[in-house]
DNA sequence: AAATAAATTTAGTCTAATCTAAAAAATTGA
DNA sequence: TCAATTTTTTAGATTAGACTAAATTTATTT
């Protein structure tokens, strides 16, 4: 972690620079004001003011009209919230008996918290865990993690094998409909059939087959099965 | 805890809140601005500021010129955030390797978290915790706490014995003076000498002999020891 | 290449929490 | 008791972060 010598970022703008570290991601682009309000939750002319000031603290590059890009600390800045979210939510299903749907809005309150020891020393505590309960990689003290080979549910081929690896939906709804149906993640799930009118999939799972909806299968992260 | 309805106090409020509640404690009246302005570090007229607000929102009983105390309401609220504060210095201490003198700024932080379940699940985790680190006592989830029958050890009388139970002062430059000298809660003390020109005192613990000023003397808590 | 639509920015307002400086009330003490 | 001092409050400004409405720039269509 090179330049952290003074990370006092506001609630606002870690947020910020959350969302916009999520938005690189998901649209593999610069992120545009109106992405961004979206994803806030706020109004375009807010963002607008915000990426100013984030410019201003070169957090991010941002010319007028062209949408932002985390420069390297703010990138820096963003996976460092990331990091405590996910271990904060470990803690949480680990230790406190939380289940996966009630750990989000708490771990957006906790990933503020600013102390390097705690942060480290949680992540000790927790035997430093690779994975968050939603099976999101948790980055290191470095800020490294792993990027992993898994895919979507929806993109698994008729006859095709897999692990449940993660979700892509974390919302309680979404988390719930998968404790009802018994889904969680490391089960072993296989497509048994396709239909293509509304791309629904019956897959097998455990030992009885189970119907799942497209909405479903482009929310489950699967990392695919060689065998066989 | 009656009226818990809708705790949503922002992060300055809950401040005053506690802030008033132990200016409340420790000089057993009413609340002055001035006094407020003090312990907040803060101006008298931004206390005054708050006051009004608080006291719009019913958490305290204001008449101009008359200070402040808690209305029932605002004592709940404030025994709250002392509840949380004290149980994440336990679990800082007792889980992830902190020194009682580094708790201190960390915990500041975590008092705000909002969650019930959090709160009460962490206390579960830590199974109850009667005290927190410094030896002051924990409330429960009623709000209830222990007030304790411990004095200051400035207060002990030639030949008089206790039992180190907690710190006045929880700066982290008294506490590592404690820890240099080896005084920590639980060590038996007894009063071997009493220097009336300065106050200062010579104790006896464990093995040996130590002297201790009267800043100290007035900063730590004993238990006395009624035997012999 | 205009004309229209959509996205973005600017300008001006609002609120919570703070500040300084000035005014008002309460307290102290000769 | 009444003048001096201290405490407290008011008035007005400031800042971060949000908002609405209007203006401007970019993108899309004909």
């Amino acid at each position: 972690m090179a330049s952290k010598i003074f990370d006092m970022f506001s609630l606002s703008e870690e947020n910020y620079l959350k969302a916009i570290f999520h938005l690189e991601h998901s649209l593999k682009s610069g992120v545009s004001t109106n992405a961004l309000a979206e994803e806030m939750q706020t109004k375009a002319s807010s963002v607008t003011d915000m990426i100013k000031r984030l410019s201003d603290k070169d957090l991010v590059n941002y010319k007028k009209y062209q949408g932002v890009k985390l420069s390297r600390a703010g990138r820096e800045a963003a996976i460092e919230v990331i990091r405590k979210h996910r271990l904060w939510e470990v803690f949480l299903v680990e230790k406190l008996n939380f289940n996966w749907d009630e750990v989000h809005e708490v771990a957006e309150q906790l990933e503020h918290i600013k102390s390097e020891k705690l942060t480290n020393e949680l992540d000790k505590f927790l035997e430093f865990p690779k994975r968050d309960p939603h099976g999101d990689p948790i980055p290191d003290a470095n800020g490294n993690f792993n990027v992993s080979d898994r895919v979507l549910l929806s993109s698994l081929k008729l006859g095709e094998k897999g692990v449940c690896v993660g979700v892509k939906d974390s919302s309680s709804e979404f988390l719930q409909y998968l404790d009802k149906n018994s889904i969680s993640l490391g089960k072993k799930i296989e497509v048994v059939e396709k239909e293509d009118f509304d791309k629904s999939m019956l897959i097998r799972m455990d030992d009885h087959k189970l119907s799942i909806s497209n909405q479903i299968a482009t929310n489950l992260y699967i990392k695919t099965l060689e065998n066989e």
